[in-house]
DNA sequence: TTGAAAGCGCTAACAT
DNA sequence: ATGTTAGCGCTTTCAA
């Protein structure tokens, strides 16, 4: 790899003014920038970002850190497509890190990043109080959380209307003419697990009807757990007649295990999703599911960040998304208030 | 962020002596490396990776860059996985890339990894005569293939046999009685798909199948273009009575098609595609499909990185791993050779 | 066993 | 308009 002073010498001038050109500076002669452009093509000249980023950290390194739970979520891979895309265009890079919901893991990887130098964070806090994360504002790194809130900070944040997305959900169950609604939960640490399901019991409670805690279940936020804790409610002696799953791994686990107990949906149970996926109406049947606009979290954390960077004293701002539900076939029509 | 000197004045001793402990080299007071680590401690001392790989690039940076053609394909996300498993363990970190199958994408990557003077690389490349990848030979940067060969260059390569496993798809379809079996490709450019199409047309012409040209539909390798396609063949004149699809985002894009023509699985038509996806079997119905091992190939990627990162002279190898055929119920049964 | 000092590739004063 | 130079935080001789 050849550096400045390669270059330099074969241009036949100093390094500062191929710096100069580089970073293209005012008052540089004509034709100095162009035989210092012309050293640079023939010695394939690729500037070293990191001998950048180690002197000078105020500008921009170019290289930013995303931290998310777990990568094997369609979410998530949504999210990192939004960031990839707008930081793409700013010259970032991103290092990737699936922090899988393990605390030593997640401290492990925030090390490795301030030592990368890395301009600035997107983070999916381990849970609300994570002083991990927190740390970061005493170390002067920029970041912006997404998914999940700080409850001892103020940053910058992006997210979903949780409660109101799952509202909506059970809302349409309800009135669909379900009554016995189970929910099954991610982790209870997670905040949008805990969000999701204030907003069942807002809705439960707007019925009138009672909540019944052997029909929540709680797991971790992966596929097996859906699966299992699926299982559970299905062979309790209160069935639920319907079910409201807590993020799209927990649904797809629910449908295997209703799968293989050879249940029909919706005419033995309903399932309602949290998180839609590009597949959901490829599914059997197509499912109902609350969308999060994963991608523009994404993307909107991005710019976030990138503001944030560029100007660090900017006060913070929260950004609530709004959530849809999809109606598609997981559900029997009809407003029959009978069940 | 305190530095090598804040920890070396606090512990009274020079930066020589803490590099010397960081780095636990032999022949130190004892008593000195309590007191540097002490030192470091209360600093929250973090050591600056970039300072270490500007200066000493010989010895690791800790740092690899991936670059996959589509992070939203499944089969990426479990390589991924894997190969952060393996680096995680080794304290490497991972700049992700996502080229998007877009060779200019691909050439602003590769030039800035080269910038963060990163170890290595995994890379799927654009394709089989990828200039971009072959020059890294010249830069000196180790990197490992998957998925894809490149045909010019012996390099470290991981990837399935996709031609084998095709066939075996192709005979399993041809065994259960269907003859007019369409092949859904991805981009032929890409050897994957062509190697599929190989495996497919071998398997027609054992069976005595005159191979259809417009049975074999070329697209890109995503969803869309797996629905578009397969719309194309189920309304041409002579349609198929299967599908075997190039890629799981090209079936997934197969199925609606399927399902928005009210067709049924697999009596109407007859699936089989290439990726198993963790929801195969909750998909209507559940899904014949040809595994990747994909968690495995990116561990082994990851492996062989490593392992030439610390012994670049070793010969270059070559790991092809098996798939297995996930029989389902997208076919219909019986070895009936009569249609 | 420890320290002094050079230098990795770059930017940013400060000179000229 | 261009050159000189002092570091950024670290590793690594070479001395002591």
């Amino acid at each position: 790899m050849s550096s400045l002073k390669d270059v330099a010498k074969k241009a036949g001038v100093s390094i500062a003014t191929v710096s100069r050109v580089i970073n293209n500076a005012p008052n540089i002669n004509h034709e100095t920038r162009h035989r210092v452009q012309l050293a640079m093509k023939s010695l394939d000249y690729r500037p070293s970002r990191i001998a950048k980023r180690l002197r000078s950290k105020a500008v921009s390194g170019n290289l930013i850190g995303v931290m998310v739970p777990d990568i094997s979520n369609p979410f998530y891979v949504d999210v990192l497509s939004g960031i990839e895309d707008f930081m793409l265009s700013h010259d970032y890079l991103i290092i990737m890190c699936n922090f899988s919901q393990d605390e030593q893991k997640e401290q492990l990887y925030l090390d490795a990043l301030v030592g990368e130098s890395v301009d600035g964070l997107i983070v999916a806090p381990a849970h609300e109080r994570d002083e991990k994360i927190i740390a970061l504002e005493k170390d002067n790194i920029p970041f912006v959380c997404i998914d999940r809130g700080l409850i001892d900070a103020n940053t910058d944040l992006v997210l979903v209307d949780n409660d109101k997305g799952a509202y909506e959900a059970v809302c349409f169950l309800l009135e669909s003419g379900y009554k016995d609604i189970a929910y099954v939960s991610g982790l209870p640490q997670i905040p949008t697990s805990r969000q999701r399901e204030q907003g069942y019991r807002r809705a439960l409670n707007e019925y009138n009807i009672a909540f019944r805690k052997d029909l929540v279940k709680y797991g971790d936020s992966r596929m097996k757990s859906g699966k299992l804790l699926t299982l559970e409610l299905l062979t309790q002696k209160i069935k639920p007649d319907a079910l409201f799953t807590g993020n799209n791994l927990i649904t797809l686990g629910a449908l295997e295990t209703i799968a293989e107990m050879g249940l029909e949906i919706p005419a033995d149970i309903a399932i309602i999703g949290f998180d839609d996926m590009p597949w959901s109406s490829t599914l059997n049947p197509p499912l109902t599911a609350v969308r999060q606009p994963a991608y523009e979290i994404g993307r909107r954390a991005a710019e976030l960040l990138y503001q944030r960077i560029c100007e660090p004293g900017r006060p913070n701002v929260k950004i609530v998304l709004e959530t849809e539900l999809m109606i598609r076939k997981s559900t029997r029509p009809g407003k029959t208030k009978t069940k």
